[in-house]
DNA sequence: GAGATATACTTGCAATTTGCAAGTAGCATG
DNA sequence: CATGCTACTTGCAAATTGCAAGTATATCTC
């Protein structure tokens, strides 16, 4: 396994994001959280990819240990935690939306809606902004 | 939250890119032939992160098979091969960027070039086809 | 206030993937 | 034609993942 503690590569800006947010469940967790509202690690769970529930608390652990995500008592119910993005976790907005793009020219089956994919390509940055604007 | 359709396997975007170049050593096997002038094998092998032979062979072979990487003979030499980029690979340039430009703002550790970084948020598209144009 | 339910995990274990070392096959070089 | 280069493949131990079941605390229901 890669781990940033190698010397030699320890500046390198494509490891350090491919070390802390470059795996496939990672990537999902952080589309459900920007993307579709998941706040609670039921939403994680019941989002249609079918994560294991061990694997998403070592993601949401190491997420939340890179600085990436938070995690409070939900003050609606102290049975649960509410999670939510930091400012660094928010910044990675822009690096999605340059999937999702990539994504939509790239692969057939792409369901990305036509009005986002219009938005998106018009003023990547305004659309960025508004997403994260709306997240809590 | 999650729509009926966007929970299937095929149609969401974040996981199309997460499953074909979401994983540490894709990653960086893009960067090293985006930014290193990575072209043989053995460049990929000897980029200083120690990839193993078998995981470096199982991923070109997922990159190509996925229409990222093409795999020519050496004209120069037939007992190797040369890789590149198709223009479905030169596309996620713009990807790495982000992740470059994330990195650089929030990796104390970071040695992204200063001119680099410069250039990059004064027009990344412009960055991004300047790099594309200088690939083989 | 007792029992059921909700929520966020942890644990155990089999299966898969990875990492390391060694081996192989075709081409090139002297 | 012997040696090395090049791109792999193979074997195996170790680490990681995926699945199922269990746990701990909080909340709801009667």
């Amino acid at each position: 396994m890669v781990t940033r503690r190698s010397d030699e590569w320890n500046g390198c800006p494509i490891r350090y994001g491919a070390v802390i947010f470059g795996d496939v469940w990672s990537l999902l967790i952080l589309r459900d959280i920007a993307f579709k509202g998941a706040r609670h690690y039921a939403d994680f769970l019941k989002a249609g990819e079918g994560i294991s529930t061990n694997i998403l608390a070592s993601r949401l652990t190491r997420l939340e240990d890179e600085g990436i995500l938070t995690k409070v008592e939900d003050p609606e119910n102290r049975a649960r935690y509410v999670y939510g993005l930091t400012d660094k976790g928010k910044a990675l907005v822009p690096v999605l939306l340059e999937i999702i793009d990539w994504s939509e020219t790239w692969d057939p089956q792409t369901e990305v809606p036509r009005e986002f994919a219009i938005e998106l390509r018009q003023d990547r940055g305004a659309l960025a902004r508004k997403i994260v604007s709306e997240l809590p």
